[in-house]
DNA sequence: CCAAATTTGTAGCCGAGGCTACATTTCGCA
DNA sequence: TGCGAAATGTAGCCTCGGCTACAAATTTGG
């Protein structure tokens, strides 16, 4: 048998581990989302936004707990703690690049909404880079 | 509460509904692959190739003999349908033609090829249609 | 202030996708 | 040709992330 490429290998499994925390990721943006437009998260409107029903939007809630993101008392809201929100913040940021990018490339508003909701969270650090280094060129006028 | 808004739920939802499809198109395009270079896709392969062990490579190929993608009998090689080699060539399609995008933004390779393994599959027909678009122009010299 | 509506919690089901341990079959070679 | 090694199958375990059904708490308004 050929010799398996570690490339590839590393690749899939970065993939796994990326797929895994997305939803984690979504949650805390979310959360972060409605503090900031509420001054609290309440199960009942996390799981309408992400279209969820509420026993699964209570779920990810307490990994969440587990994972030291975020605190929650019996029937009152949810909270992110420190980690958490610096968590959202940059998950927002690059959700942000990831729509910017897609637009300046030229793929339409709608569907760049949708798919970079899915994409933002296998996106690295490296490429987030030069993402942003590459918008940053194009708005210079040097034509994208 | 104030309304949710339909394309954020949209977006979740059709990132979950990619995410599931993931693994299934990383295994077919794999045993196209195999198939290519050997003739015949082994359960071991696959599994040493996508890094997992092989009782979850077999399940996986359970799961695609389900989806009409593969046919297998035991103790022998498993080979995809005609469903699943028409799969097989437009998700190879798609992920070189991502792979072209980042590095054409400037993404160094090696990180391309990582993140490219999972921003692959959330990618829409209009988005790598508008990728595609993107290529030709640049490759034409109008300097990405 | 109390009853009804709403929200939240909880139990329990399912399938996907990981794993280890062990049984069985096939293959390669001495 | 037969035996040991390698490949494959199978059983059974786990967590995650969906769901429904139902119980309990809280909020609301008449
Ligand atoms: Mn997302
Ligand atoms: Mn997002
Ligand atoms: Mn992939
Ligand atoms: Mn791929």
């Amino acid at each position: 048998m050929s010799e398996t490429d570690p490339t590839q290998i590393k690749g899939f499994n970065r993939a796994r581990e990326r797929a895994a925390r997305a939803l984690l990721e979504d949650y805390v943006e979310m959360i972060s989302d409605l503090a900031a437009e509420f001054g609290e998260a309440r199960i009942t409107e996390i799981a309408a936004r992400l279209g969820v029903a509420h026993p699964t939007a209570t779920k990810a809630v307490s990994r969440l707990k587990r994972e030291g993101l975020a605190v929650s008392r019996p029937y009152r809201g949810v909270f992110l703690t420190e980690a958490g929100e610096a968590l959202a913040e940059s998950v927002r940021a690059r959700h942000r690049t990831v729509v910017a990018l897609l637009l300046a490339i030229g793929v339409p508003e709608e569907v760049a909404e949708l798919d970079a909701e899915g994409i933002e969270h296998h996106v690295s650090r490296r490429t987030l880079e030069a993402f942003e280094a590459y918008l940053a060129r194009s708005e210079r006028g040097e034509k994208g």
